[in-house]
DNA sequence: TTCTTTTATCGTAATATTGCAATGAATTAA
DNA sequence: TTAATTCATTGCAATATTACGATAAAAGAA
């Protein structure tokens, strides 16, 4: 199979899940991290940074874009990315409000 | 190849992603809604609650118990399953720490 | 004991992900 | 113009994930 039944659970689900999984490689961790530290907007210099091929880092910042967590403007034969401001702070909230979720107020380690 | 290269990638890197990934999937977003909601830890009683076979929601579990996230008692022929309250907050707050790095402040929408 | 219940595991099929070399497309520099 | 730079896309190979039926294992009920 290898198809996840997307229609068996609550949109908040699915658009957590998504956002969970795209952050679920150490590589595009890393390129969110880069882009959180940096001064300026950074373009692919990432290539640089990290280990990895050119093609694989456009393929992870692809994935980024995909989902609405990063941005990239063209400039020149560069292109500028970046976090998402709204879109960022959106999941942001949509995690904290799982997170705050905590068990340890009413079940706490019932097990 | 398939294969992460989890080597080029800092622990706490890696570490984020393992967690990110395993809740990159709505079955498991699922689960542990149900379980952070749940008045008592809950057994498999999930097969009913989402509309998954047997097979795939144990195997969700032991992924998510294999990350740490959630622990299993054995009671009788059933097992109890709840939030690792620890890991949880300790996955919380790793996060936190990245969320709370909002873009917003240094370079505002910059590309 | 046998039967039932509950969960885990095995095996398998379909699909997805990861990574890279090679190639394209677009802009800039010479 | 031609050459160089930067990034995206294509195509491929290796591996991982998702889902489920079938079966196994363990405990309780009859």
């Amino acid at each position: 199979m290898g198809l996840t039944k997307t229609d068996l659970f609550t949109e908040r689900q699915n658009q957590l899940a998504k956002w969970a999984k795209v952050m679920g490689h150490p590589a595009r961790i890393a390129i969110i991290d880069f882009l959180l530290n940096a001064k300026a907007c950074i373009n692919g210099d990432l290539v640089d940074e990290l280990g990895l091929a050119q093609a694989t880092i456009s393929q992870h910042l692809r994935e980024l874009k995909e989902v609405g967590l990063i941005q990239g403007t063209i400039e020149g034969t560069r292109v500028n990315y970046c976090i998402h401001t709204e879109n960022w702070s959106a999941m942001s909230d949509a995690f904290h409000e799982l997170f705050v979720h905590s068990p340890s107020d009413k079940n706490r380690q019932c097990c």
